[in-house]
DNA sequence: CTGCACCCTTAACCTATGTTAAGAAAAAAA
DNA sequence: TTTTTTTCTTAACATAGGTTAAGGGTGCAG
């Protein structure tokens, strides 16, 4: 496989903050490689999620069926990001959702135990999560608001405008569930235009 | 003012990370304490975000005015927790937000480069900061999941299910926002025990 | 080449919630 | 207390999006 894809983690690290090759190496060395292929599950309900993915190639989707055994997409990622269930991962209880690959994928995985002993290696690590989850909180805070206050129609032309890549790539009913809509409202969204 | 309460934001800091008294104290020294009376704005849209308040007594929103004028309710927060802007806080771009104390309240609040200074001199508050977003994302992901799949009468359920003292100290006008819905469909809801 | 999944579309009908408008109740101010 | 402001309720009507059901396209597996 190839080994110049694991910097592409280490590439996005450094726009946060900036690392010394001894910090990239210990880093690296915390990742385990894995290559998956595509409609592969990475985690199932009642199993406790061991590790948080870093997508380098490909991509991926987190999914639950509610009461009533309809199934909705929590979240959506392609390459050069990170998936998870954090909520099992952190408190290690039973997860409620599917983590499954939506193509062939490559992803690097850090288990919750390595990734202690990286903050405590490389605090700088710890700099980088602070920043992540800070910026994942604040646009899943712009998604809950747009999915309260705007319509369907407005939240996809906003996908559309950011020339989303997941567009080309997933198929539609999973991006109807990703934006709170049945697969069938969207057909009639995109037959307006 | 009682310099006691201060010590409120120490002790839900330490339910996370270990602090030394030292630590403590240059926990302290980077905060300024202010008091604020009800229905005052801490922030208004085209500002730039200066800082980010910890309640330790009332409480208080955040919301916005949308294309068509209408205003919609982003965060309530009241004591022992964060309020803030954070996308202006950290990006240093004018506010699109108003953030309002519901009540008479007192906050804690930090700018930026104090707080950027604090996790050089306290790491440990780096570290609580990863955890309380992280914590802050995973809620945000949950509230959107029920807000695109649950219906408002579960919504409401729910949060009397958790006997939030919001419902007991906010307009119900307010609350209706914070579901994403308007007060006369809350109104109904209510009507309905 | 053929058949079977899977995905997408369409249309008729249904329902939760929005909208508008009015008035009642409660809280704050005078 | 009386007045004014704010909040809450109700009801009739409007609408975005859900639901159900059917059919068509596309591509992979045999």
């Amino acid at each position: 496989m190839d080994e110049s894809l694991d910097h592409k983690l280490i590439y996005y690290i450094n726009k946060w903050v900036k690392l010394k090759p001894e910090e990239e190496k210990k880093i690296l060395a915390s990742f385990e490689k894995q290559a998956v292929k595509k409609k592969i599950k990475l985690l199932e309900p009642g199993q406790i999620c061991q590790y948080i993915y870093f997508i380098i190639q490909g991509g991926a989707r987190s999914y639950y069926h509610d009461a009533k055994g309809d199934e909705h997409i929590y979240q959506i990622r392609l390459e050069n990001n990170w998936i998870s269930d954090l909520e099992s991962y952190f408190s290690q209880q039973p997860s409620k959702f599917y983590l499954e690959t939506l193509e062939e994928s490559i992803v690097l995985r850090i288990s919750p135990e390595v990734l202690e002993n990286l903050y405590k290696e490389v605090p700088k690590m710890e700099r980088y999560f602070r920043i992540l989850f800070q910026k994942a909180y604040i646009n899943s805070l712009a998604r809950l608001n747009s999915t309260m206050w705007e319509t369907a129609e407005e939240r996809y032309n906003e996908m559309i405008k950011e020339n989303c890549d997941i567009l080309q790539r997933v198929p539609q009913t999973y991006i109807a569930s990703y934006l709170g809509i049945a697969p069938e409202s969207l057909s009639r969204i995109r037959k307006k235009k």
